[in-house]
DNA sequence: AATAAAAATTTACGCGCGATAACTTTTATA
DNA sequence: TATAAAAGTTATCGCGCGTAAATTTTTATT
């Protein structure tokens, strides 16, 4: 402290001219002090370029700043969007976000959720791996910390969950095609790993038995989270057998989606809405890249803004009100249609 | 403790039979003590699933086990990718890797470097901005906290460097173009952001040269870190006004490469080898969704592993050098080519 | 100016663990 | 079996901060 060096807030509170407690008192909530007293505080972190130490200061807080962010699959430039999108927020509103990728490896999800239980958050928004997560472990988890779940909606897990309406994405993307063309066929995963893909074929068929079609359901085969490749040889298979029922492809995802462009690419398969194209595939979520696929990629798009503030206003609510809700409330976003060249 | 709860270290002491002190020894370092009592403690923990309070861990220890991550776009799954390898190897390694990505914003990298340093970690592994990083802010943090960089190198920060021998990959490149067709053309960003972008186009030239050809960089405008929109729009401006000197293109990175091949598509282009094609395109990285291109993308490849493997071994030495080495070493990996249908 | 309410201060203790010194027990090597 | 080295034990302190009670100072209201 003679030496100019500040070690601690006793040292910081000598100097700025204010009390200990009043310091701590101002790091736990800076409006919990007066106007003045705040600006002198203030002023002399400015001038000494004080900070509290992180560790001691969780170790006795009751309720740590801490918020996890859990992704099951950070690779994949969506869940890296909307993670980007979350953190942003948590730190605007003075919390300390730490990011999270499952990749797409349940026992890492569940390892996860120990490490953050260390860490004391004060909330965690999560989106789970879907079918494959240990819902027992998760619903322990949520049982000690308040948790939204976001994306990938698992039954009564988590205070509240905040994500897609599918039906608002996939009516929207066969509405168009039923229009502008022929009404869909649904191109997916065998076992897809996520619920939202359930949540879309059953759209798909409501959806098809509305306006008095056929549904027509093609399921591919393939474990994992790559998509891309699965839908390529998926599509490369029932282009090769020729086992497709119709010449307009909504697919499941935009991952999916890459793939298939890329399989009829390679067969020499013009897709589009040209008179000269043999195939039209649109698809759902808007992926980063659905723009630079060739042809670019008709898509329902995630309000990805929406989901991410909601998601936040959501946790941040729940922690207010101690860490449950009244009821689990699921809010659904609806999608906004894309078109480009694709279908 | 009667009531069966374990508080502290103090009641899992008691419950394991073994004092405290060895109990901290083995969490500081399970090979410090004798192999029975390491059986005994792992016993216990495996029964009352004890886990020492990370914080007054943190606070007293005069080195953490907590390692910093930070890539400068973690939007960019190439990043992404990397960071889950290092991410990994140090889990493996018994540290704690936390995960930042400065999304492409100067001002963030500097108040993560702050956050890492309330984070008093045992070192850090960054991938900076490059042109746009607070160079001063970087230096001064390298000097308080064992840095080891990687991607992109910032000459004389931080300990150590590994990274990608751009010649390897430009040559590569370059060489195969020319040898199976014409000498190609640089495509690049005007004011690159990442230095690798500068080596690039620096070996390009220089490989050129060798080779007896006039080298032609093509260089397009754009600012920021949306490079396939840079790159697309770039390729409709110097298709439209037929400025392309060659109808062989080496694009500096993929992503560039995937805006370059989608304006080809866009305009009625035919990318590839095949004799009915107007344009050949190659580019470097081997980005993840290059193999989804249309055509796929001939590129050459990072060695992700091995950049990933001897980042962290060359951060692990560092630490346990005290934090120095005698020189800072800077390691490139060499590139490996993958041919694909676009050159 | 009087008074109550709000805010800041003083004092004191506790959190869970790291670290050390002095001592005792166990193990290794002869 | 003797003996030194290695490992474990007991006791005690300190880290940097949260928190609470009692007291004093400042602010707001009449």
């Amino acid at each position: 402290m003679s030496d100019g060096k500040i070690r601690n807030m006793e040292d910081f509170a000598a100097l700025s001219g204010i009390s200990r407690p009043t310091i701590s008192k101002y790091f736990n909530d800076p409006q919990s002090v007066r106007q003045s007293t705040r600006a002198k505080i203030e002023e002399a972190i400015e001038r000494y370029d004080y900070r509290p130490n992180i560790f001691a200061m969780n170790q006795n807080r009751k309720l740590t700043k801490n918020v996890g962010i859990v992704v099951p699959y950070l690779a994949d430039p969506f869940f890296a969007e909307i993670a980007r999108n979350i953190e942003q927020r948590c730190i605007d509103s003075g919390y300390r976000p730490t990011l999270f990728s499952s990749h797409g490896d349940p026992e890492l999800e569940v390892e996860i959720l120990d490490t953050l239980r260390s860490l004391k958050p004060a909330g965690v928004l999560i989106a789970p791996l879907g079918r494959a997560s240990r819902k027992g472990a998760l619903e322990r988890f949520c049982k000690d910390v308040p948790t939204v779940l976001f994306d990938s909606n698992l039954e009564g897990i988590g205070a509240a969950f905040v994500g897609s309406d599918n039906f608002s994405f996939v009516s929207q993307t066969v509405e168009y095609m039923t229009r502008t063309g022929a009404p869909p066929a649904f191109f997916e995963m065998r076992t897809p790993a996520n619920p939202n893909a359930n949540k879309r074929r059953s759209a798909y068929i409501e959806m098809m038995s509305r306006l008095g079609f056929d549904p027509k359901v093609i399921q591919i085969d393939g474990e994992g989270w790559a998509f891309e490749e699965i839908g390529r040889r998926g599509a490369h298979k029932v282009l090769e057998d020729g086992s497709l029922p119709t010449d307009a492809i909504l697919c499941s995802n935009d991952r999916l989606a890459i793939g298939f462009l890329s399989a009829c690419y390679e067969r020499g398969l013009k897709v589009g809405r040209n008179p000269d194209c043999v195939l039209r595939v649109a698809s759902n979520d808007d992926h980063p890249f659905s723009k630079f696929t060739c042809p670019a990629l008709t898509t329902a798009a995630h309000d990805y803004e929406r989901v991410a503030e909601h998601s936040v206003d959501s946790l941040f609510l729940l922690i207010e009100n101690g860490g449950s809700l009244p009821t689990r409330e699921e809010t659904l976003f609806p999608a906004r249609l894309v078109l480009r060249a694709s279908a």
